[in-house]
Formats: C-alpha cells, sequence, structure tokens
DNA sequence: GCTCACTATGCATGCGCATGCACTGCTGTG
DNA sequence: CACAGCAGTGCATGCGCATGCATAGTGAGC
C-alpha cells in the first residue's frame, strides 16, 4: 500500500453523518455553535472513518498553528533540558506542541528565524544563543511574539524572561564571605552571553562591597562546557604562583561540577575543605551524593509560566508585547560544598523539589 | 501595532516583481523550470519584502510538512537527550525540523498519537514510552511512517531500529567473568520495556553460560530513574543475609551511576575493589573522572541514520515499511569500573568520542 | 395564533501555495 | 525556410477547513 492512501476529509465525515462539512467543522470547534445531537452523530462518524481534523489546513483560515518554536542552543546543559521539557508539558496541556530549533551553543540563531518563520509558529522562546535584533522585528513585524530566556539584548525591545543573574552572582559571592573564603576565583563560560556576563558581575560587586578587591576570573573558551570548566580548573591551580583561591565560583552548575571533579580526582584537593565550590541553576545532578552542590536555584517553572503570559498565545489580537523584562530572584540553596556559617544554618535546604 | 500585521504572500512578491504568482513559487522550489533572471528578480522582491513561503499552505498542496514528530518519555536520562539532539541536526540538515512530544515515561502514548496525526507530520519516532498496535496502524493507513526507537512490539508490523540488548547485556555479562565475580546482581526499570527485558535476559542468559545460576535481579519500580535505583542498592546491598554480590550490572548508564554513589557514599564500598559495576549506553556523563564505567556503548549515530532510512522521508510514494527490525550491536567500552583481565587490556578505550 | 428572538444548520468563499495544462517564443535541424 | 521540440511563463484550480451570512426551525410571550 503506497502512502497518503486513506486520510479521511471532513467531507467525508460530513457525508456519513449525514451533514454539511460545516457542521463537522463546527463539532470539532470548541465553542461554537452546535446542537449536542448533531455533534455526537459528527464524532461517531468520525470515529468510524478515523478522522482527526487536518490542523495545516486550519492554520491557513484561523491563522493559528499551535505550534511554538523553541530555539536551544545547549542540550548538554541539562538545566536547558529541564527548560525544554516544562515548556513542552506546560504547552501540550494548552493542546501546543514545541518545534524544536537546534542551534550551535552561542552561535547565531538568524538562520533558525528564518526557518521558523516558515512554519507559521505562534510564538518564539529563545534559549542559550545569540540573536541580531533585525531578527527580533522580523518577528515582530510579521506579528510573532518572541521571548528570549535567560538572556537579553541590552537596548532592543525584545521582551525577557530570566532568572536575576546579578543577584545569583551575588548570593554565591555573599556565602563565600560568610563561610571565610578570602581568595576568590571563577570560572565562567563566554563573556559575551548577558547570562555569564551578569553572574560575574553580581559576583564581583558583591566582593568588593566586602572589600575584596581583586578574584581570579577564568573564561573557558566556547560554550559552558564540563570539559572546558575541568580544564580550566586544572590549569588554574597548576600555574598558580600566588596564593590558592579558596573559594570557587562556577557560573553553572555543571562548570562547577567540573571543577569539584577535578579538584577532588586530579589535583587532589578536597571540596569543600580545602576550597568551597558554588554553582548555579541547581539541577538535580548536583544533588546527588558525591556533589551536594550549594548553588543558586532557578525557578524554572516560575521562569516558564512568566514566559508564556508574555507569548498571550491565547490572545493573538494583543499587542505583541515589546520591551519586558522580568528578572526573577534565584534562591540560595546550601548544600555541603559551602560550609554553612551558624547564623545561616537555619535556612540549610538539602530538599530535592 | 496589532498582531498578523504584514505578512506578505506569494502574490505581494509577484506583484512587486512583476511577474505571476506562479513563478514565485518556482522560484521557491528547488528544480523548478525558471529562468535564473526570473528567480533573481523574484527573490530580490522577496527580500525587499522580508517575505517567508508560507510552508503551511504549501503543505497543503504537496502532502509534506517537513515535520517529523518525536514521542519522548525520559529527558531525565541523558541519553535520550542526546538521541533528541542527533534527530534533531540530521533532520534540520534535510531542511526538516522535529516537533516533540513528551510523555510520561513508560506511559502510553497513545493519545499522543492523536495530537501528531493532527499535524499532518511526515514520520514518527517513538522512544521510550508504550505504544499500542491500534496507533501503528492508524499511522500506516494514515500513510505515516513510525519507527520505534530502541523499542519493539513483538508480532506487530512497526518497524524499529534498536541496540541489540541482548547482546549487550550478555557483553556486560562476560566482562564481569573475566573479571572473575562471583555473585551477580542487577538493577533494572521496569521490565515490561523490551529494552530492560533484553538487556536482563542477554545478561542471565550469558551467566547460564558461564555456569551462573541464580543472581539477584531488582526491579525498580516505575521508570530506570537514578533515584530508584540508587535506592533499590541500598536496599539490596542492606537487606542482604547471604553472600554479597561482587558485580552489579546497572542496565542503563543512570541505574549504574546512581548504585555506584550509592555503594560509595552510602555503603561504604570501594568501586571497582570491593564490588565492580557495569552500565550500558555509554553516557558521557559516565565518563567522567569520578565514574569512568565500563559500559556498552549504543551507536546512536548509527541508530538514528537507520531510522532516517526507514522512514525514507524523501520519498513517500514509497510503501511503508514495515515489521522491519533493524538491532544494531553496541560495543563494550572498558573503562574502571569493572578490572580489566590480561586477556582484554589490548583493547581498552577511553577516547571520549 | 402570531410574531420575535434566537439557535442550529448549510452555502459559499477564501486562506497561500503548487502544479497540470496551455501558450508563447526561441533554438536547432533537415 | 519550415517545423519540431522545448524552455519559460501564466492561468486556473484545488488542497481541507473556518467562518460570515442567509435561512430554516424552535419556543416564548402576548
Amino acid at each position: 500500500m503506497a502512502r497518503k492512501s486513506s486520510r479521511s476529509t471532513s467531507f467525508d465525515v460530513a457525508a456519513l453523518a449525514g451533514v454539511s462539512q460545516s457542521a463537522v467543522s463546527r463539532a470539532f470547534t470548541p465553542g461554537s455553535r452546535i446542537a449536542d445531537e448533531t455533534r455526537s452523530k459528527v464524532l461517531d462518524a468520525a470515529l468510524k472513518l478515523n478522522y482527526v481534523p487536518n490542523s495545516i489546513a486550519s492554520s491557513l483560515t484561523t491563522k493559528r498553528t499551535n505550534i511554538v518554536a523553541l530555539i536551544i542552543g545547549n542540550l548538554d546543559n541539562p538545566f536547558y533540558v529541564h527548560v525544554l521539557h516544562t515548556f513542552s508539558r506546560k504547552l501540550q496541556e494548552q493542546g501546543r506542541q514545541v518545534l524544536i530549533f537546534t542551534v550551535e551553543p552561542n552561535s547565531e540563531s538568524d538562520e533558525a528565524i528564518m526557518h521558523l518563520l516558515k512554519y507559521q509558529v505562534d510564538g518564539v522562546v529563545l534559549t542559550a544563543a545569540q540573536l541580531s535584533t533585525r531578527m527580533i522585528s522580523l518577528c515582530h513585524d510579521r506579528g510573532i511574539p518572541i521571548v528570549l530566556f535567560n538572556r537579553y539584548i541590552p537596548g532592543s525591545d525584545a521582551s525577557g524572561v530570566r532568572c536575576d543573574n546579578v543577584a545569583g552572582g551575588a548570593l554565591i559571592a555573599e556565602a563565600f564571605l560568610a563561610a571565610g573564603a578570602k581568595n576568590f576565583a571563577l570560572i565562567t563560560g563566554d563573556l559575551k552571553g548577558t547570562t555569564s556576563q551578569d553572574r560575574v558581575r553580581g559576583f564581583v560587586g558583591r566582593l568588593l562591597e566586602g572589600g575584596i578587591k581583586r578574584s581570579e576570573i577564568v573564561e573557558v573558551e566556547g560554550h559552558s562546557s564540563y570539559e572546558g570548566a575541568f580544564n580550566a580548573t586544572v590549569k588554574l591551580f597548576r600555574d598558580q604562583n600566588r596564593t590558592r583561591p579558596d573559594a570557587l565560583f562556577g557560573v553553572n552548575d555543571i562548570m562547577a561540577m567540573a571543577a569539584i571533579d577535578a579538584l577532588r580526582h586530579r589535583l587532589g584537593l578536597r571540596v569543600p575543605e580545602d576550597l568551597m565550590v558554588g554553582g548555579f541553576d541547581d539541577i538535580p545532578e548536583g544533588r546527588r551524593l558525591p556533589y551536594q552542590l550549594t548553588t543558586v536555584r532557578q525557578p524554572i517553572e516560575q521562569m516558564v509560566d512568566e514566559t508564556l503570559e508574555i507569548l498571550h498565545l491565547d490572545d493573538p489580537t494583543e499587542p505583541i508585547p515589546r520591551g519586558i523584562d522580568r528578572p526573577i530572584k534565584g534562591r540560595l540553596i546550601w548544600r555541603n560544598t559551602i560550609p554553612v556559617p551558624a547564623a545561616y544554618r537555619w535556612d540549610k535546604d538539602d530538599s530535592q523539589s
């Protein structure tokens, strides 16, 4: 049997049910005017014929595809996998689906945008990738809302939702200071990304307030990968002629975990005894026994909810929201890679949720 | 400005370029008869108008959406994330996109199928989820090829690509035997899934050949999660009145890593000195220093390639391939959680690729 | 019993593009 | 020089459905 064989249409169903094609259409359109009796006649016929409405065809008239594009640049980082999962779950609950566009981490996503425009998606979420402002207006002009997730483009009218990374970086710095650290180091991915940038800024800023003028900042080439951070850590501690850092901030959990592995298994140092480590994201892997990483939790659920709210998928007549910036506070999760100062002990949190 | 504002159509472009709408269509259709001069006139006009072909509309006539549905049940397992990534990358190279359908691990994906049928996808890949045979024929009847990835439904005419899990399980058993293990245990997820089933079968089968009649099999409730395996390991070694196992097979890397964490950090045992551990999948996380997991590598690239080959997306007139079963051999990767017997030392492999 | 208001339904049309067919004009061949 | 052959183009149509509009049917109110 060749493909495209039997795909019954609303006309087939109409014929079998003894009604008009419009009736079939209405039977499958919630909130449309149709008698219960007619609807069930239609549904019966549809069942017999294995009819499923062709949403491609309906998109042509409604101008809604119920598809949301998700541009994702770093599936190696479980944090973004979690983000993807959360979007997919929440959108499915609304009867929408995620169309994935994978791009090289930190590369331009302009090409992805050109492709997704073809698919007439209802909205775009961009995570972990760069984007030119021209593309933003291309989307806006065509009435497609786009939200940057955990990044922003200063001075553009693109809307975005992000963790308050400056405040988050400061939380780690504060934890280090409270735990009595003296010499600070930081490992980050590409500083072109606003995410890393802000975390570094928040961290260094808080240190300055604490009277620390100097800290070692290592920018890993490429994106924020485990391997990059591992090698950077080894290098950092091998080349060291000056005093060894006693506090290391990995700008995300993956990098912090890589640093811990390098410290323990390559450099023979103990965490947190010889050196404390802080991370960022709170990925499930960091909660595991070998790590028990102290980190800043990004409230993914809330961030996704805010993103969907800005996208306004339910009401395409609304003007596209421009220039919205929703920084959401993260929360410090005390575990075992930073010694908990007595003053903080009450809110140590090791929960899984 | 309201949405849906300016979305120019092929007619607009045609008008500006001074040609007919058909010419515009042809200008964007590779391999279609059009003079170079006309094409560039059209492309110029299109550029001016920010025209992008509406692939939804074209799908209506061509009956091709260039969308492939991927049903995925377990994004917590990096293996499947890698699978997703590979599919997305390879499909994008062909000008196609992945539409994601996330389902609960090991739950029915029948509902997902009903939804994806609406989107008129060109093909379906199903990973890590159950499926009724009724849904298979529903897809087949409508001319939509579906390939089961790493699972199969015995006796159905669904096609599938999978790692040869029986042979893979046997590889681990063989490694254990060669390393001199005497008492065997195995931790697995839901045995309803053919993947776990086969790995267990291969493992136990090979042990029998080696004269081992008995091994401890622990089936973790729910899906193959880290947490489940961790708790199961603790329980297994605490409740033990008999001789302690000296070889533990985690039916996938995540579970093996969970077991290692439990053994080391909860039970105070050393791996591989007190007890050797084998995994399955070869996820990047298992290569890291704290684990260096000996495991069976699933050749993802090849499996994805075979899947795409079976889907035959380029040639929708071909009959749908039915009942194909492509078991692909995995390869044992020697690392450090099973002591390498002298006879095997030559092929120890620690490469990252 | 008659009209009004409203519900339920059908008819006709258009969404944006691909494509079969007809037509034009041009090149090459005998 | 005549005509076949073909590349290039436009016209018309249909893909499957949603929806505005017209109409038939129903019940309520006087």
